[in-house]
DNA sequence: CCCCGGAAGTTGTCTGACAAGATACTTACT
DNA sequence: AGTAAGTATCTTGTCAGACAACTTCCGGGG
């Protein structure tokens, strides 16, 4: 059972996510809201603190507590969102094209991504991704071996389902963050012929790593997405205090 | 001044940055903070609090308050600094090739972007960026014109300088966050003369618009990036809570 | 009509206390 | 002696009530 301010912190956060607290409306007062929670004001005061360093919200002394006024980005990459979420996001029907999966020796690189002894087997799960039925994105994600080694079905859920979705429900992993970076290339011709699309395509490499809450890396991908499949956003904070 | 909470959790963000308090340590607890600092241990659980959403300390009950192990990546998109600070953090020496500023009335969807009237006049500044003396980065700001109408000498001023630091030092604007949107593109023959590239040249398109704490949007600006001169990296939370 | 002052409401902070989880040590038992 | 259970003690989480600082709004006086 996680804390009591972070329930207060989800019930809110799900309030401002579904309208019910609509951009730029004030908040009812603190203690308002610890009386309707049946929580103490501190309680709900770490919640709002919460928020508000998220920025949903913002505090103001004397006046009140505001939900932040729109532009919340669809398809942010603060936000670890899957490519089916992505998709979805932008009104689309996901689905996957062609997928396979092997294991495979790791190699030097990949192993030290993960943190394995090299050679380790790791389970590889190819998959091509579909908008509206169109090939947008081909991911590779890259996972240890041994954490599917005593449930070999689950490479095969893989394939339909979201690695993040298999990992939490069939595995008890849950991520906790993910450091992705990305660099624009053009489509060789292996990605190219898999995707459907002319050598030499615009497109995005996006080379991520995903880790627990602990801290050890679980999940290595890379996904090659049309450059003009999508568009990718990010909320940059500061640069104030941080810069010094 | 700002708040005491506040002022409590810059002292603490300082002193992880400078290593005083070395990632993977544990703070001192909760009662021994608040008594050196000289505030209730209330103010300096909304401190800790701020620090914990940030992702910079962890918390766990009845053991202990951590500072986060490592992995904060350098030229991170999360954070909003400006080219030449991305330039230095690679090591290499920030310079500036051809710039100039013009005003212009702002066409109707910049106009819409930082929230003016239409016609109005925008400043436009025209920056070619250089790292170690070649051309990397070409910059184009837009700002409302009022800004600098009664200091026209200031437009001169950012063109050495960073427009952040101008914003801050002799307008009094603080930067508090941007929303940047990005895409791979191909250089166009205008952008590929300027750089010095041929045409059709891999780029990164970042186009931003930067607000200060009250919302209000100050800054659009359009970089075009050699998609080889630098890294892009983006810490992403989650996929956690806010999926459902 | 404008300006000033106070009342009401809101967030910021303080104090002290208890509850719940984690850790390490002590103690009892095998 | 070794192991296991239990306890002491530390930590963070939560609670309660109160006061201070700030904002806003309304009404009275100029």
């Amino acid at each position: 059972m996680p804390t009591r301010s972070v329930q207060v912190r989800d019930e809110l956060s799900h309030r401002i996510d579904r309208g019910v607290l609509p951009a730029g409306s004030r908040l009812p007062s603190e203690p308002a809201l610890a009386t309707e929670f049946g929580v103490s004001r501190a309680t709900l005061r770490d919640a709002l603190r919460a928020l508000e360093s998220e920025g949903l919200i913002r505090r103001m002394w004397g006046s009140g507590t505001f939900v932040t006024t729109g532009r919340r980005v669809a398809n942010s990459l603060d936000l670890n969102f899957g490519v089916t979420d992505a998709i979805r996001a932008a009104g689309m029907e996901a689905g996957v094209g062609e997928c396979r999966h092997w294991l495979e020796p790791a190699t030097v690189s990949e192993a030290t991504r993960l943190e394995l002894q090299p050679g380790a087997d790791v389970l590889v799960v190819e998959r091509i991704r579909t908008a509206d039925g169109k090939p947008v994105v081909l991911s590779r994600d890259i996972l240890p071996g041994r954490l599917v080694a005593s449930r070999p079905e689950l490479a095969d859920e893989m394939l339909k389902r979201s690695m993040y979705e298999v990992l939490e429900r069939d595995l008890g992993i849950v991520i906790s963050y993910g450091v992705a970076t990305f660099q624009p290339v053009t489509a060789d011709v292996t990605v190219a012929r898999r995707l459907g699309v002319p050598r030499g395509e615009q497109m995005l490499a996006i080379w991520q790593v995903d880790y627990t809450e602990e801290g050890t890396a679980v999940l290595s991908s890379y996904e090659y997405h049309l450059a003009n499949a999508f568009e990718f956003t990010v909320l940059r904070r500061g640069p104030g205090r941080r810069s010094s």
